[in-house]
RNA sequence: GGCCCGUUCGUCUAGGGGUUAGGACGCCAGAUUUUCAUUCUGGUAGCACGGGUUCGAAUCCCGUACGGGCUACCA
């Protein structure tokens, strides 16, 4: 069995592409097959530099590195399309002198022209005689055309009256009527196959049994099975399989009071970058209507049906707003909503191309793995954390399912909490040291065994070790005001300074004797734990919230402690304005 | 518009003729923890709609609605 992964290196790698990826990947490992990493750079115009280095850091972070593919080795190579180039070209050669292809001389204004005056316009059986290609031209002036250079685009001559059956691991069989498809384009005017060619190719000579891709490639599938025919080569065709999309969150997930309001003026603001003229028409008043409709919750999906009074820039402007809040998941939507949709943080030309990735926000590669695996597919039992190879063993084509599933940045949350508490305090050492690093920080091991202790099961990402708990490195950055004003008692300072004191003073800083210590100024001086333990932790964290108050006091050390809390009930006082 | 695919709690999903429609996330409440979190217990909430077929339909069939994809010399 061999499987193939084939993005396009236009760019960062999508979850969606990621999650194709991993697919392929488990259903590989399962069998014991192959999978491959192939490089779909058929379009040079669309070639981004780096996407190829980021998509292969990206699968070796998550640990689904491929067996074959540039960069790595095989016996299939070269696994760049565009170093392909002369393969391609003899089938195209193959499909011309057999009849199944043809040479086409149609300009792109040509095209455009045809496609302006009917909106339906399709290059098929129908169109063909009316276009300029060797078939409708007479064979001297085709010869001609080629001679002198004209350029020339080969096109897929589709059989009419046909029926063209597909059998989908996922979907059961699909049938297209082949008066429906239009003659694609195989090999374009710069000599380079599209997809459709290339796939076909290089599917059949890397002889790639299992063809696992995204469900934007079932409309083409037709296409694809009359290729291989053309080609002879149905018999070894691969099996088809493909996957339900990722669409985005539901907007109610997303849409609270707080937030919506935000992704209203955030999204007038790109709709207006992007139609300029309907914001135009809508004045200023398109923010308004914006949030207008986004509050509606209700009737949310209806509220961005467009109606007949709706004016132009209305109209546009739901438009807008629907393609923005349903449909496919989009790299633009992490912007949008708050999380990552790559793996990895990508660097593009400018800010508004650069996108932070799961990796950075703070994920673990195992808890990508297990919320991908999860959202499409699902094993039949109750089982929701899996390792790798309970993936491997579990997963199947026949379990995937059909309908699309959106994306939930909660549940990604959720796996990720679970994979940091029962990560091994060593393991999760070594992923919050370089963060800690970031921030000028290295600790002992000692300490940064005791600090992630103590973090652990407080954190929802590794990001948060550092976000919530900054104050074991640095000294708080300011006191809660609400707390202090609720708690501190300023005539109570004295008390406070000489339990610093007899902190202070103590042999042994251990939780345990820090305990007993102030047990004992409690009970001396007739105060109650809620008097005296929350202005110890606000002293020393600056934050109600936290690890056991003692434990944190025992890893910040004696000093440190006597330091922030002579420091702490200082501006206590002052800020209570005593 | 045309073609193709889909539709079970807000979300991810199990269930494929007879189930009190199960689980997970989220949310809410309670217990534990004198913080927060963890953990535990409970609760909230769903078969898009209309017709068939059948003794019986969430489940099979048809239609409608809704959602999605494709409709490029992009992949």
């Amino acid at each position: 069995m061999r499987l193939r992964f084939a993005p396009s290196p236009t760019g960062a790698l999508h979850i969606g592409g990621v999650r194709t990826a991993l697919y392929n990947y488990l259903l590989a490992r399962k069998e014991g097959g192959t999978f491959i990493l192939r490089i779909e750079d058929t379009d040079q115009s669309r070639y981004v530099p780096g996407a190829e280095a980021y998509i292969l850091e990206a699968l070796q972070w998550l640990g689904i590195s491929p067996d074959e593919g540039p960069g790595i080795g095989g016996d299939y190579g070269p696994y760049r399309q565009s170093e392909r180039k002369n393969t391609y070209q003899q089938y195209a050669q193959q499909l011309l002198e057999a009849g199944h292809a043809y040479y086409a001389f149609d300009t792109a204004e040509e095209l455009e022209a045809a496609r302006e005056k009917d909106a339906t316009f399709k290059y098929d059986a129908g169109a063909r005689m009316r276009m300029r290609n060797s078939l409708s031209l007479p064979g001297s002036e085709v010869e001609a055309l080629l001679q002198n250079g004209t350029p020339y685009v080969v096109r897929m001559k589709i059989p009419q009256h046909e029926t063209i059956l597909i059998q989908d691991e996922v979907r059961g069989e699909v049938a297209f009527d082949s008066n429906e498809l239009d003659d694609k384009v195989l090999v374009k005017t710069d000599g380079m196959p599209t997809y459709h060619l290339a796939n076909i190719v290089d599917d059949h000579l890397m002889e790639i049994t299992h063809v696992i891709r995204g469900e934007e490639w079932l409309s083409s599938t037709a296409h694809h099975v009359l290729l291989y025919r053309f080609l002879g080569w149905e018999d070894s065709m691969p099996t088809f399989a493909h996957l339900p999309l990722i669409l985005k969150p539901a907007p109610e997930s997303f849409l609270d009071k707080s937030s919506t309001p935000v992704l209203a003026a955030r999204l007038t603001e790109e709709f207006a970058r992007k139609m300029p003229e309907a914001a135009d028409s809508l004045g200023g008043k398109a923010e308004q209507l914006a949030l207008q409709i986004l509050q509606d919750k209700k009737n949310l999906a209806s509220g961005l049906k467009v109606k007949d009074k709706d004016d132009e820039g209305k109209a546009a402007l739901k438009a807008f707003l629907k393609s923005a809040l349903y449909g496919k998941l989009s790299k633009r939507d992490g912007d949008r909503l708050g999380f990552p949709v790559f793996p990895l943080s990508w660097k593009g030309s400018s800010e508004a191309e650069s996108f932070i990735g799961f990796r950075e926000y703070g994920f673990l590669p195992e808890a990508v793995i297990n919320f991908l695996a999860l959202l499409g597919w699902n094993p039949g039992d109750e089982q929701e954390l899996f390792s790798m190879e309970q993936l491997i063993a579990a997963f199947s084509l026949p379990r995937i399912n059909k309908s699309g599933s959106r994306f939930s940045i909660d549940k990604a949350h959720w796996f990720n909490q679970q994979y940091i508490l029962k990560a091994p305090i060593e393991e999760l050492a070594g992923q919050v040291a370089p963060l800690l690093k970031a921030q000028g920080h290295e600790p002992g091991q000692n300490f940064l065994y005791a600090f992630i202790g103590l973090m652990q099961e407080r954190a929802t990402l590794l990001t948060d070790f550092w976000e919530n708990g900054y104050y074991f490195f640095e000294p708080p950055r300011g006191y809660e005001e609400k707390m202090v004003q609720k708690r501190w008692d300023p005539e109570r300072s004295e008390l406070f300074e000489a339990l610093v004191n007899s902190l202070e003073g103590l042999p042994d800083f251990s939780a345990g004797a820090i305990n007993t210590a102030t047990e004992q100024f409690m009970e001396a001086h007739g105060l109650k734990f809620g008097e005296v333990l929350p202005m110890l932790r606000l002293a020393n964290a600056g934050t109600m919230k936290g690890p056991a108050v003692f434990e944190m006091m025992e890893l910040l050390g004696q000093e440190e402690v006597a330091n922030r809390m002579r420091r702490a009930f200082k501006a206590f006082n002052q800020m209570v304005g005593a």
